[in-house]
Order: C-alpha cells, then sequence, then structure tokens
DNA sequence: ACTACCATTATTACCTGGTACTAATAGTAG
DNA sequence: CTACTATTAGTACCAGGTAATAATGGTAGT
C-alpha cells in the first residue's frame, strides 16, 4: 500500500478542489494507483466526474456575476429599523481594490453606504438625489468596513437626510450625507 | 430549404452565444436541420464543441469577475486627456439596476463619475477624498449614460479637484465634484 | 494454517458528444 | 443536361467517463 486509502481521498478531493479540470487518469499516475481506484474513491467521496465538475464551475460563474452586481445592499445588513438606523458590514475584496496597492476603491465605500441609505427608507421607491462624502482614511483589502447610518431628518418635501459613518475597527474611514427621495411622502405607515 | 444557409448560421452564433450549453442535437432540432448541417456549420463559423465551449466559460471565470468589479473605469473611456479632461460612457444594464422599477442604482453613477476622476489624474497612486454629488435625473435601463470630467484645479496641497456631469443624451443626470489626492504633489511630469 | 474481509486492479460492455472522412441525394442555376 | 451547392447519411474513431463483474493480494482473527 503506498498510501493509506483514507489520506489518499482526503488528499485526492483537495487535489480536485484547487483543480477541477484534471482527468481521472491524471490522477491515477500522480498517486500511483490505476484509474479504478481512483474512480471508486470518487464513488466513495460522491465527486463528480470531470465533465460535471467543469459544468459547475462554469455555471457557478454567472451567478457569481450576479451577486456581485445586482446586491440589492453592497454589503451584509445586520441590523436595520426602518426609518431610523441600519447597519451593514463589508469585507474589503480584492476585487474591490486597486490591484497596484490593495486600497479600496471609493464608490465601493460610497455603494455600501447609498445601498444602505436607501435600504433604511420605508418605500416602494426611494432615489438618492445628493451625496456628500468624504473618505477620510484608505481602506485596505481584508478589512471590514462597517458602516452605521440614521435618519437625521424626514423633510415635508418628500426627501429624508441620512447621515453615514464607516469605520474599520474605530477608525472613521469614510462620512456621508445622503438626501433621499420618497415616493410617498408621508412619514408614517 | 427551411431557412437559407446564412441566416441559419447566425442564428446559430446567437443562439450558442446565448446559451454555450446547447448540444448539436438539440440545434438541430431546434433548426430542423440535422446534425451533420450543424455541425458544418460550426465548421464553418469555427464555433468550438459544446465541451470546448463549457471549458472555456469555466475558465473564462475568474477573468470575468474582475472585468465587472475590479475594472479601472466603470464604463469605456472614450476620450482622455490626462491632468485635463475624460469622456466615458457608460450603458445602463438590469444588473445596474433595481429590479423594481429599472432605475439605475445611484453608487453606478458614482462609480462611472469616481472611476473616470481617478483615472484623468495621471498619477501612481489617486485616491478620492472628497466628493459631492447630486443626481438631476433618473437613469433607466438601456440609457446610455456619458460622463465627461475636467480638472478644475490642481491644488498645492497635493489635491486636485475634478468635475463630472453625466448625460442622457442633452439632459444632465448627474453632477459631481470630486477632490482627488495625487501621491506625487508636482503637476508636472 | 485457514478463512474472512478489504483494497486494489482488470476486463468488458456501454454511454455522450463529439471529430474526420467519404459518399449519396436533392435542388437550383446556367 | 450538367455543375455546383446544400444537405443528409454512414462509418470509424476518440476522450472520459458509468456500471457491473471478476480476479488478485495482503492482512487480521481465531
Amino acid at each position: 500500500m503506498r498510501v493509506p486509502k483514507k489520506e489518499r481521498q482526503t488528499e485526492l478531493q483537495h487535489t480536485i478542489e484547487q483543480n477541477p479540470f484534471i482527468t481521472d487518469e491524471a490522477l491515477a499516475t500522480h498517486f500511483n494507483v490505476s484509474i479504478q481506484t481512483i474512480r471508486l474513491d470518487r464513488m466513495e467521496m460522491k465527486i463528480p466526474e470531470l465533465r460535471e465538475r467543469i459544468k459547475h464551475v462554469a455555471t457557478e460563474r454567472l451567478d457569481d456575476v450576479r451577486t456581485l452586481t445586482e446586491n440589492e445592499v453592497i454589503g451584509d445588513m445586520i441590523d436595520l429599523k426602518l426609518d431610523t438606523s441600519a447597519i451593514s458590514i463589508l469585507e474589503i475584496l480584492p476585487e474591490h481594490a486597486f490591484s497596484r496597492n490593495a486600497i479600496a476603491r471609493g464608490h465601493i465605500l460610497f455603494a455600501q453606504a447609498n445601498s444602505l441609505a436607501i435600504a433604511l427608507i420605508d418605500d416602494e421607491l426611494a432615489l438618492t438625489t445628493k451625496a456628500n462624502v468624504q473618505f477620510t482614511r484608505s481602506v485596505h483589502v481584508g478589512e471590514r468596513v462597517v458602516a452605521k447610518a440614521f435618519v437625521s431628518s424626514h423633510r415635508q418635501d418628500g426627501r429624508s437626510d441620512i447621515n453615514v459613518e464607516s469605520f474599520v475597527g474605530d477608525e472613521c474611514v469614510f462620512i456621508g450625507e445622503f438626501t433621499v427621495y420618497r415616493s410617498s411622502k408621508e412619514e408614517s405607515k
């Protein structure tokens, strides 16, 4: 026995996860066992065949693109009191940042704050009409940005003013004042 | 002849682009021709076989996610005079908008303008420090937003002021004033 | 030492979705 | 009537498998 079965199987899983494009034949020579052994292993581990794996990667792609851009709130909402206050968290990933220096693009922080402000307004149609923002510290990949939004005023003209402050730890990285238009002008529900 | 060859081929290309996961057999029944005809068509149009198409989509996955979010300029830059002015165009797609009303999210317009402002500055490291924006008209899916940015001042403290105005046709939909920090403080190169 | 059991390997038939090639048929234009 | 094009048919072959059945080898229990 070259390597215990169990060990080979866990390693097999690892190998395939890292490179789903590998054939059973390649795996067989890699582990120095027969193709049949690899197939028995895949059966036991419920790992699908090469083509299925490739197809899976391909179909995942479309979903992925959507979740990134079509997301209603950029970041994860962790608290929401409608028409009052809300909090969301966004972890800065490499795709949110400039590749040169790993600093988050300004519009990512803006997007988090803007989405939060819109979500905060309990209305069918809420649209940002004005924003005034400051980027007080650069944010790097890997940092978690906590955005806190609260409504400062519900005006009579169908607009609301919302303040958003975003933090990394206890450091303020972003300050924004958003004016949001509400479709229905009454404040109550 | 059900449909002229040429017409079928262009339609074939279209069909496969929209659904790369379709087999020759399915295409054959769809176009009401034989499998061989489909294969001849694919040969002529240099369209690869199903598995190759799937593999292509799968390998493109990583790259593609990048192009959407990591894109240096959101939208297509069509004119750039460094440190002076720049223009980009962005077509509003469904994923840029609220699904309920097909109105573009504010941060999409902000992202276009912000990216353009950053790209305009001829510097290794340019970061937005402040922005003041107004959304003067809602933009709908299918509209093409033309953003025009120009530098209004290069300040001595390493900051530049950039004005961005975005239009759909001749209607102004967005106005923004961005303050951008430059890493190297000299204006010349 | 014998048996039971497990892991491994081998073999065979079959599947999908093709490539590559050759040949036959149908329809149309000159 | 012929030439040409489009289409269809058929065959051999391929990769990368599934499914099932059988043979081999080693190790543990008693």
